[in-house]
DNA sequence: CGATTTCCCTCGCTGAGCGAGATAATATCG
DNA sequence: CGATATTATCTCGCTCAGCGAGGGAAATCG
């Protein structure tokens, strides 16, 4: 409502923002769920397969309980999930030796793999568009992502 | 590989960009699935709803065939999407005067409320980080998204 | 007009995910 | 130490989203 910069009506609240976040989640959901039959998986086991990775990339571990927790399914529906990426080849069970109820879950190379296949051509599109930007735009970006992340998440979690 | 700039070691190829924006898809999704489960819905159907609601904002008529194509389901399960819509009082079938064979999906009031509910939050919070950003930074914002969403469309297109 | 195509629907089925409950290992308390 | 509670995972039976196959009605083509 400030008419004294030269962008669209709408540019000031960041409303068109808010669409065009949308949009992209839309679309790379459609490029997962594609990606993810594709290769005889299910969007769900997608997801955990970059749940997994993540937690690999960080050394933590992984149970079929944090696992489940994170993608929203109670434990029926978490061990069918880990059975599947098992019979896959994808995922390994081993027993905690720390705490024998627990069950780890390791990521196989397979697993990586598949995850390289996905990221890869995702990675070089927004490199891509990162490319057209300067550094301090950039930084911009960057920022503003973090505050999306922080508040859907900090959201998500009051409900 | 500019040690030119003050940022990270990651800044400039974008690859930073790329995992906060993962990061930021997987919690939308989260935060829908989350929301469709409240209401009833499933993630599928809330997805139905979004485009049907970007269809009449845009004043383009949507059909059975249109919407399924745009959400990757086949017609069967297309048919029964739209049943579970209409169950449910978020649309209605009309046929299309003009061409018999078709059926237009027009939404309900209902479904525009629900929309609003879902966005609203989700609004607010984009639009809270969107005002942290000086006017500039947010025109780049707006170019990195553009840049991705196309990106990522157009490699969706071919496979 | 008949043949083909387009659009949507019905039918039967598979399997992802849920609720309930079993099992086994650990923690806690008297 | 044994009894009980808690935690982590799995099993069983079920519901229903979505698929493949196929059918019927309306439009289009020759």
């Amino acid at each position: 409502m400030t008419p004294t910069d030269k962008s669209t009506d709408e540019s000031t609240d960041g409303l068109d923002v808010v669409h065009q976040l949308r949009a992209v989640t839309v679309e790379l959901d459609l490029f997962a769920a594609e990606f993810a039959h594709r290769n005889g998986l299910h969007p769900t086991d997608l997801r955990a397969l970059i749940c997994l990775l993540d937690a690999a990339r960080a050394r933590r571990p992984c149970t079929p309980g944090s696992l489940g927790a994170r993608l929203g399914l109670n434990s029926a529906g978490t061990t069918s999930l880990v059975d599947r990426l098992e019979r896959l080849g994808h995922v390994r069970r081993t027993r905690d030796p720390r705490d024998r109820r627990r069950v780890l879950l390791e990521v196989d190379e397979r697993a990586v793999a598949l995850g390289e296949a996905f990221f890869g051509p995702l990675i070089a599109q927004v490199a891509e568009a990162a490319a057209q930007l300067a550094e301090p735009e950039l930084a911009a970006v960057r920022r503003f992502l973090t505050g999306v992340l922080e508040g859907v998440t900090a959201r998500r979690e009051d409900g």
